[in-house]
DNA sequence: ATCTAGTTGCAAATCGGTCGCATCTGGTAC
DNA sequence: GTACCAGATGCGACCGATTTGCAACTAGAT
């Protein structure tokens, strides 16, 4: 177990090959992409980064993979409390859930990772009999630093 | 207190007199609506339910006035895990923030309300020292009917 | 090397939401 | 009640994000 938060580098590569999923040359750069990011991206930043890896990748195949990524479950899809325009924004499906806080007023997004936020889900599977595939919880607000 | 789990009828219209917001016909025919609606509207739906009171609402009307809600905090806006298209919808913020459950299979939405949630928040706000304004968790997966 | 189902780039279309502007109106002051 | 004006409206154009139709291309199985 070398990487205990995150996933090994060019996992997502491996869990398309597991899956049967043709990998393709635009493929490969947009999962690179995604594999190394350090923070959010949005499909218009994710489009710009992977073309550096390959001149050819066109918008909407990025959304065809977002897409499919999204289905297959392998990413997550974040809205970030809209704070830059309507858009979402994506990431890599860790081992563990985390909640988005997003400062309303620099900006800043800042993760928690919460054992309450599993009891949370534990409840609501249980007390809804709901079997849940995908949760997201967004805070809005103002962080430390803004508050003062 | 004579309706524990909901607000008076007609109490958005009170709110906006008490906070000195004009009262045109279009935003009573708009406030009317959401404060009689049954389930969570987008806001197409919200302007077609609204035109019938007052045929003369525009579509930029409705959005004006629930840009206007939301800034007043009188409003949540939701996804609902974007089961349908990609737009927002829209609920009275009540007394009790609640998370909402979608059910992929059959789109049933559901509404949960609980106390490890607000534990959850209290923890956020402690723990980041991050003051939440608003927030926002929401559930995709099978509800009772269609885990079977 | 061949074949084909699946993938791609491109351009046009769609969709949810916003904006500029001339006009209208709610509600205060007289 | 009338006049006034800041703020609200309808309209149509616009915008950014995402999707789609289609002909050309390619990964990977045979």
């Amino acid at each position: 177990m070398p990487l205990p938060q995150t996933e090994m580098p060019g996992r997502l590569q491996a869990y398309c090959a597991e899956r049967g999923i043709r990998m393709t040359q635009q493929r490969r750069a947009i999962l690179r992409v995604m594999e190394t990011a350090s923070k959010h991206l949005d499909a218009a930043q994710l489009l710009r980064k992977a073309q550096k890896l390959d001149a050819s990748v066109d918008r909407s195949t990025v959304y065809r993979t977002l897409r499919l990524l999204k289905r297959q479950g392998l990413i997550d899809e974040l809205d970030l409390m809209h704070i830059h325009g309507e858009g979402h924004y994506y990431e890599r499906k860790l081992n563990r859930d985390h909640i988005h806080m997003a400062c309303l007023r620099c900006g800043k997004i800042m993760e928690f990772v919460s054992d309450i936020f599993e009891k949370l889900k534990g409840q609501v599977e249980k007390d809804c009999r709901f079997r849940i595939v995908v949760s997201r919880l967004e805070i809005g607000g103002y962080c430390a630093n803004c508050s003062k």
